[in-house]
DNA sequence: GCCAATTCAGTTGCGCGCAATTGAATTGCG
DNA sequence: CGCAATTCAATTGCGCGCAACTGAATTGGC
């Protein structure tokens, strides 16, 4: 086998990972859009949901996001009323996000989104579970 | 547990599939930039390089991407002369895409760059098969 | 206290992805 | 044959991702 063949597109690790992850967000997306969300946007407000208040920054380093996707993002879910933009008092670079009363109600109507995409995989908990792991150290090898 | 805590990030499968499908993708990039190509390109060409000559249906049905995305790209990798696109004789709504002899000589200049990402997932062969045929299975369960 | 270096968010530009639509070519049914 | 239905690629519009850059605010070394 030479180094070439492994330039067949049916042994590559990331052709896969690509489809697979573009696959779960169209399944996402129609579940989404009954809240108005897109699947990024969603990735956002599942911060906010649990920690409130964060700042741009933070929001990246938990999403691995730059301010160039996320400025224009958080500019569409302030428009959407469900988050708030405000430079911080105690330093004026930075900018927290906040949810509106609007924000956190929408978290009950996202509340069955886990379940319905859980099953849609047609795997186990244990299953997931496994993948989930795998697939993240993946990624920590990957990103340095 | 609540059907509330599954929206909690550290549990979701999207998430890190979506981060670590970004993050091989930027792993690529700087030996692909070398080549003067963006990662969709490069499969594009991965397809050529095992068959030449294919459909933009035959492409799409390969990659999982259709005439929005492959269109404007193709034209792309036309001015770059590593691909030619011309209407069908048989049947005029088709257009075949073929590869130039610079984008045939390209697969020489490719041919390290599946090692060389290999490595960087710091997995064996055999880890890498068997997370490959996993997240394939996923992607077949979710995408229908 | 000053000022260079750093840290922020924002902007610009470009290439995807994808839904929705268009228009041309082909197929298939009566 | 005739024409409606289908199949193609292309187009439009929008929301990411991300590299590169800008400008304002803060920090740190002296």
């Amino acid at each position: 086998m030479s180094s070439e063949d492994f330039l067949r597109l049916d042994l590559q690790l990331c052709f896969p990972l690509y489809a697979a992850s573009r696959a779960m967000v169209q399944a996402y997306t129609p579940l989404l859009s009954k809240l108005g969300l897109t699947y990024p946007q969603y990735l956002v407000m599942l911060v906010l949901w649990e920690t409130d208040g964060v700042s741009v920054k933070e929001l990246g380093e938990k999403l691995y996001l730059d301010s160039g996707t996320l400025t224009p993002l958080l500019k569409r879910l302030e428009t959407l009323a469900f988050v708030r933009r405000e430079r911080s008092k105690e330093d004026a670079r930075s900018v927290r996000v906040s949810l509106t009363p609007q924000g956190r109600a929408l978290r009950r109507k996202a509340a069955s989104i886990p379940e319905a995409i859980a099953c849609r995989t047609g795997l186990t908990m244990e299953e997931l579970a496994r993948l989930r792991r795998d697939v993240q150290r993946l990624f920590e090898s990957v990103s340095r």
